[in-house]
DNA sequence: CTCGAGGCAATTGTCGACAATCGAGTTGAC
DNA sequence: GTCAACTCGATTGTCGACAATTGCCTCGAG
């Protein structure tokens, strides 16, 4: 049993709290493996807290489904299988459609100047790393979380960044080998900013659910051959 | 202080699970008003249980929006603002829209003539109440639910009836005067029924898509008036 | 040998008490 | 008279112990 460090640095307010981020860090990041079975008293000791925060913090990793509890028996960390992951992405194009719709509209100037930035400094490091895909990830990440927020809706943006892409982080650690096409989706990334830029909702939103689909298409494929 | 009778009958798991129940009816229902401040020692009082499985209760209703939590600072009821409300139908538009676009395509024989059955029985009873509103909305959520069920997809049904639906049955139940027009989203029902029985998701996407739309313009403009 | 019933261990659910933190009211100085 | 600091009360956060339920293992019968 290994004990883990919390973040001490940023103090969070309660030890629910810390234990939370730690936990939910340790499932997305893959250190506890999907489907694993854990025991509270385990956890507590691991985290070094007792029992009534760390039931706190699965409490809320379960709203979030990185956990399975079930009464009386314990706590199973979510087991991502592959007709999830599709399903996800049929939510991803609903509502990071709907996202792009609204941001073509809400997007102040400033924030579509931040988002050609973002995609002009991917250019230059794309050019260089070519099918490296890690940064290109992190930043395809990026570029969503900003239009995600460009729709100056609450409830979309606590639904897609505070529900929704933890799950969606997880998976893209597990099967790390979905080659995202990277050229492609830039090429369609550029598109959405330009369909932005001209505050034309209905395109960015079709541009951003083809962007979507066509990705889902590909994971689909991609199950199919090597499943 | 007044003793809150627990569903006994159907023998939940665990007081956790009780209290949860209960306590979301009574918000949802308005018995606590929103917006007001309620301190854990008085529910749990209220409802006869220890602090313990009343606090579970409250971040489950905290994951659903339905009280607000500051940690050393205490619980609110969910403060239902109407600019909230606004951006929920928005989520409805994109992610029911979605649904009605899968169940054109998953939607059984079977649940289709359910949902027409549905429609028949609305239309007598329409006739009978003309703009008697209350089984009307009540009907009105039975055939969303359906559809959303029709999509067949676990992740969307959840999401819908598991956490968005329980806010908006909030809102229904305390600004009950919005006048949903019960003829015209009756019709706007048969020909989104009439779209998936002709098993056209386009068709039935953008007729979901208007008729929430519509809905939400209509409570725009009744804020306008009357704010 | 297989199946079912019963007991046992382990884990979760629940409780009450203690400690930490925040907000309000009061008191004092400028 | 106003502002700031301090104290006090109340509320939430945390802990450890006890009770209840489940799953597994054993034992016996067919």
């Amino acid at each position: 049993m290994q004990q883990v460090e919390l973040d001490e640095d940023r103090n969070l307010r309660t030890a629910a709290d810390r234990v939370f981020e730690a936990l939910q860090d340790a499932i997305v990041r893959g250190d506890l493996k999907p489907g694993a079975r854990v025991g509270e008293t385990d956890l507590a000791l691991r985290f070094g807290t007792s029992r009534g925060p760390l039931r706190e913090a699965l409490r809320r990793l379960e709203s979030r489904h990185l956990v399975e509890r079930t009464p009386h028996v314990g706590i199973r960390i979510a087991s991502l299988e592959q007709h999830a992951l599709i399903e996800l992405y049929f939510l991803r194009e609903a509502l990071e459609g709907m996202a792009a719709r609204l941001a073509a509209t809400h997007m102040t100037d400033s924030e579509i100047e931040g988002i050609k930035a973002l995609l002009a400094a991917h250019e230059k490091d794309e050019a260089l790393k070519a099918d490296t895909a890690y940064f290109q990830r992190e930043g395809d990440l990026d570029f969503h979380y900003r239009i995600i927020h460009g729709s100056h809706n609450g409830a979309l943006i606590e639904l897609l960044v505070g529900e929704l892409y933890h799950r969606i982080r997880m998976y893209r650690y597990q099967f790390s080998a979905y080659a995202n096409r990277p050229q492609r989706a830039f090429r369609e990334h550029q598109r959405i900013v330009e369909a932005l830029e001209a505050r034309d909702g209905d395109l960015a939103e079709m541009l951003m659910r083809r962007h979507i689909s066509s990705a889902r298409q590909n994971i689909e494929n991609h199950l199919k051959e090597s499943p």
